[in-house]
DNA sequence: AGAATACTGAGCCATATGGTTCAGTATCTA
DNA sequence: TAGATACTGAACCATATGGCTCAGTATTCT
């Protein structure tokens, strides 16, 4: 399960790190698009957003389906809840060292009042 | 702040893209170390783990500090607020997409109860 | 049927990534 | 002072990424 969720972090984090990618996931929350239509709106080569549509599909981002000769993109299954979790645990310990690390500068508060500190260099 | 913004996501979700960095990062929530330490633990030469450090700091997640010979890594400055508001807006949309696919579904089923189709029940 | 549309796949190009080695420099420690 | 330690930087390597063009195929429109 760890492997497992490794590879999916990395996938979908990645998915995540393209401006554009990250505008077509905000599109389809829209609403569904071809293929054409995500090319159009983002100033790209059909064959260039196929691969972005690849990369995100990949990751379970996004689905698709092809009628006719239309390829209709719609927001895949994952929800980024794992994403999400690990995020939240991230936070959870950055806010634990930085407590830690108040706790540090209020006792050297207290030590500097009961011993004074000498002329720094 | 768009544009911003944008750079920010790009290089923090690329940060976030790779197994080891975010095991460092994980690492350092626990205790700060030094690139040598991180390197031992996961089984990289110290130049490979510079490389990663170097990554995570010019993404602002980790701060580093030379003192004599030894550079010691901790979690940087910033907590990835944005980057949990991108995610949970994702799946605010996500969520109003599945919404709306409900609704089409309940309203093909009301349709089907109106004018029930010949051959089934 | 013929033309336009929508995608697909191969392959090119420049750059980035994740790792390495090797050769330093700077700083401890004995 | 000599040697070990900790990092640094350059350079190499293989592969991946983000774009592109070009040449198809399949579908739809007139």
């Amino acid at each position: 399960m760890a492997q497992y969720s490794r590879a999916r972090l990395d996938a979908s984090f990645a998915a995540l790190s393209d401006a554009t990618r990250r505008g077509v996931l905000e599109q389809l929350g829209r609403s569904d698009a071809s293929i054409t239509a995500l090319a159009d709106k983002f100033h790209m080569t059909l064959t260039g957003m196929k691969k972005h549509v690849g990369v995100l599909e990949q990751a379970g981002l996004v689905a698709t389906e092809k009628v006719g000769r239309v390829r209709t993109c719609r927001l895949g299954p994952r929800r980024l809840e794992e994403e999400v979790e690990w995020l939240e645990r991230y936070r959870q310990l950055w806010d634990t060292r930085f407590d830690e690390l108040d706790h540090v500068v209020a006792e050297l508060k207290q030590r500097e009042m009961l011993s004074p500190p000498k002329k720094r260099k």
